[in-house]
Parts: C-alpha cells; sequence; structure tokens
DNA sequence: CACTTCCCTACTGAATGCGTAGGAAATCTC
DNA sequence: GAGATTTCCTACGCATTCAGTAGGGAAGTG
C-alpha cells in the first residue's frame, strides 16, 4: 500500500494554495517552494482542475487557485483527483471481489480497511493540515510514539 | 493505495493452510482451490517460508503448513512477507520523509494513516479470518452499509 | 530405482510510475 | 497589435514493478 509521487505532490500543492489565498499561485512557484519537478506538476494540478478542485487562469497574472475553500475539499478528494479509487485489491474495488472457502471473510476486512482508510483521508480537509490543527481523531493516532517507529 | 496480486494470493492461501491443519497442503491444492497460477504461488509460498511463516516439506508427502498458531499469524505479517512495509510515501516509509511549510502537517497525517491500516492488519489474525469472526472492531467497520458502496 | 513435491534461477511481456520536451492556446501589459 | 507570460496538451522515454511462465535441480518417499 503505497501512497504514489502523484498523491503526495498533489496535497503537497494543494496545501500551498489553502495557504497563498489571496492571489493565483504560478505552477513555477508551487514546484519551487516543495521542491517538485515542475512540469511533472503542471500536469498533476491539470488533473485537478479537471477533478473540479483548482481553478486556473492564464497569462502573467495567471495561476492557480483552490475551486472551493480549504474546508470543503479533503486530501480524499485530492488523492482520487490525480489517482483514481483511495483503495484496491489487485486493480479493482473491493465490492467486485468474490472469495470462497476459508477466505469468505477476507472481503468484508479488506472492506473495512479501505473504510478505515476513508475516514481518515476523508475526514481531513485541507484547512485542517494547512493550519497544523488535525482533528483529534486523527491527531490522537499520530501522537502515540509507536506510530513513528518501524517494526 | 492497492492491495497488490501477491498480497491477495498469499493471505488466501495462508487462510487455506489455517483451515486445513492436520497434513501439510501441496501448493497445487491451494492453487486450484484458489484460482491462482500454480507457479505464481509457489513463489509466494517461498517468500513467506524465507519470513517464517511457513514451514516445507518435500516429496510425495509433502507440502506446506503454518509454522505458528493461526491465532499467532495476524494479516499484517502475510503482507509484510511478500511486500515490504505495510504503508509507504513514493517508496519510502512516513518517518524518513520531511515537509516544509504548510505541508508541515502532512507528515503527522501520513503517520496516522499508517498506524490506522496497522491497527486493522495487526489485529486480525489468520484465525479470525478463517473462523468468519472478525474483532468486534472490524467487524463494526464492515457491517456499515456505506463502506461497500464506491462513491 | 522411479516418483513426487518443493526450491531456485532466469526470463518475458505488459503496465505503471515518474519525469521530460516542445509547442499551441489564452491572457495580460504596453 | 506586439510581445511576454503562463497554462494547456500531446507525445515520448526510461526505469521499475507486476504478474506470470519455463525448466531443471534438490530433497524426500515407496
Amino acid at each position: 500500500m503505497r501512497i504514489s509521487a502523484r498523491a503526495d505532490y498533489a496535497v503537497r500543492a494543494a496545501l500551498l494554495l489553502a495557504a497563498e489565498q489571496d492571489g493565483p499561485l504560478k505552477a513555477e512557484a508551487i514546484a519551487e517552494a516543495q521542491d517538485i519537478p515542475h512540469k511533472f506538476l503542471e500536469g498533476i494540478l491539470n488533473d485537478m482542475r479537471r477533478g473540479g478542485l483548482v481553478a486556473s487562469q492564464r497569462g502573467v497574472y495567471g495561476g492557480y487557485r483552490l475551486a472551493r475553500a480549504p474546508e470543503d475539499i479533503s486530501v480524499a478528494d485530492v488523492v482520487r483527483a490525480v489517482d483514481g479509487p483511495l483503495v484496491s485489491v489487485r486493480g479493482v474495488r473491493p465490492p467486485e471481489l468474490s472469495y470462497g472457502g476459508p477466505a469468505e471473510s477476507l472481503l468484508p476486512l479488506w472492506v473495512a480497511l479501505r473504510a478505515n482508510v476513508r475516514r481518515i483521508l476523508e475526514g481531513v480537509s485541507l484547512a485542517d493540515v494547512a493550519s497544523g490543527h488535525l482533528p483529534e481523531f486523527v491527531g490522537a493516532l499520530a501522537d502515540d510514539p509507536a506510530a513513528w517507529s518501524n517494526p
């Protein structure tokens, strides 16, 4: 289960946009600030535009800005816009699977896993992350020192 | 975030082994029962052996069996044995990352996400799944009908 | 011995991930 | 309108991973 570079970059770019709310921000500026290859980032911002998350403006005073308030955009929205579905098993989404025999209860397990990922990523908005105030139920998880160790 | 075919196959194979506890089970039998390409499965079982999860026996009465009791093997154990770390961002594990500016709180978010995935996969044993009795805190998630829909 | 089953190495073919290059289209200032 | 700037689009490249196959050697059994 990996978070792709696209998803990581996309969220970081969106966070910059959430923080800079007056004028539009150029792709080049975002790329430099977050150390992201700028032509690669352009494609990512384009995906976000198609997904209705950001609006763009061309020309010398152009750039990108969020299409909605940062409180109304979840991290899940961003990830879905640039990668597909949040969680998949062998490339298909859990409900399309079917198992037999002692593996029957594997399906509900994958579903539970996905629900849990959703709970986190849909429950956190760009405003939450940008302000540094994660919701309680997420912050609590990150405050556990054990969560930071690699077993 | 995708569960690879390797991981899915590995867990299903492990569940068969958990259910069939008297004699060893041949790779071919598992492959047929779960509809998995059997040469591919052989490699997966080998990884699990190297990971200390299964023991193998050659010869005509040979096959594979679990190296520990099914209650003592978590789904996370299986996934880690065949893929690497459970969760990674751009291929590296969360604690090795570092973000600047408004993205600073993204790191604790990834950590919280990983902790949550761990909680599920480490908290469920092969015995749980094979018996069809998922732990309460997992079953509750899967019982929510909303968890089964694709938004 | 013959037979079975695991074990190991190598290979392939397709897809994906990550990024680059170059230019066309829009928008602004002068 | 000229020129500058920035987004937008298509295509390409390259390495890695994924999923699976092939063939044979090593160990165990009768």
